[in-house]
DNA sequence: CACTTGACCTGTCCGC
DNA sequence: TGCGGACAGGTCAAGT
């Protein structure tokens, strides 16, 4: 589930590969994934050349030297993986085709299938596959593959100027990790959803952007604060130091490079690990690295929720 | 109006 | 072994 920390780390990797290419062909399977239709494409994005890679929430942009940008979100499952040009020829890779398409390695799930113990750089040799919904090809060879198993993300090609007209872009909240967020900020966006749970006012990207469900539950659990505590029982010193503790997580998933929870991968089709440094998601039935008690997972905001019942107490003052 | 729930999708996992 | 159904969650539209 790419969230700012996934989606920043392919921003980082995408930045080192892609400016400068010469896109000379695009093709897609899926028309939701990218809808714009084909003489656009040709006059836009054809023979054009990346100039920047940059993020905004947990959107990318990939701006052209023609003025139009793509515009991505990769909702759950997207990926965007950038493949050089396979120098060896075709022998190799079709071998790794004929591993890929035994009956053994198909019934090998995607979870695993890139899983520890597997080369990391195992996936590209097997792009395309399925789940690509857009492969861009450059003058030099290589692809960018847009995968996306569950159909949910999206691509279009738009006037970059336009981009911030976008309703996203135009109501999405301020970026935490930027210097100017401080705890009045934070505070004074908060109050827009003062009698929501807190988890549900952290994933409203009109509050704050970039926060998904992992870095909501592990936030709120370094910040001992119970999810579904209304955001008008909050003292100043909580919102601080919830803040504190989004910068946090954040912060230390860009450096692990990201959460792989099912299949986030980045730009070199390689898995983030922050994921092994989580302290609720996903570890419900162990113990609470603070107190002991048990994690427990139940369901806030109509999503799955983490969290250790004794360190986050709901608040019955007042 | 503020807030919550359902729809969009596919693959996985669990119980029968 | 197969099958139905619950579940996963980012965002927008629809519902309360």
């Amino acid at each position: 589930m790419p969230e700012l920390p996934e989606v920043e780390t392919v921003r980082v990797g995408l930045s080192r590969l892609l400016p400068g290419r010469v896109i000379t062909k695009i093709v897609h399977d899926w028309d939701k994934s990218f809808p714009n239709p084909v003489n656009e494409v040709n006059q836009f994005a054809i023979s054009a050349s990346v100039t920047a890679v940059r993020r905004r929430a947990k959107v990318l942009m990939i701006d052209l030297s023609s003025g139009y940008s793509f515009v991505i979100h990769l909702k759950m499952t997207g990926q965007l993986v950038f493949v050089k040009e396979h120098k060896q020829g075709k022998v190799e890779s079709k071998k790794e085709k004929e591993l890929v398409a035994s009956p053994m390695s198909r019934q090998v799930s995607p979870s695993l299938r890139f899983g520890a113990g597997h080369p990391s750089d195992s996936l590209v040799n097997r792009l395309p596959d399925k789940s690509t919904r857009v492969t861009i090809t450059f003058s030099d060879g290589s692809n960018l593959y847009f995968n996306d198993q569950r159909k949910f993300g999206w691509m279009r090609l738009m006037p970059t100027i336009l981009i911030p007209e976008i309703d996203f872009m135009k109501k999405v909240g301020p970026e935490p990790l930027e210097d100017s967020f401080q705890p009045s900020v934070f505070g004074s966006q908060l109050m827009k959803r003062k009698n929501s749970m807190i988890k549900a006012a952290l994933l409203d990207q009109t509050v704050l952007a970039g926060i998904g469900n992992i870095y909501a539950d592990e936030s709120l659990w370094g910040a001992k604060i119970h999810p579904e505590t209304r955001v008008n029982k909050l003292n100043e010193n909580e919102i601080k130091l919830l803040l504190k503790e989004i910068k946090y997580v954040l912060n230390l998933s860009i450096e692990k490079g990201g959460s792989t929870d099912r299949n986030y991968v980045n730009a070199e089709g390689k898995r983030g690990s922050y994921i092994d440094f989580a302290r609720v998601f996903r570890k419900e039935g162990q113990p609470c690295q603070r107190c002991s008690t048990t994690i427990i997972k139940t369901r806030v905001a109509g999503r799955g929720t983490h969290l250790c019942p004794t360190c986050q107490q709901l608040k019955r003052l007042t």
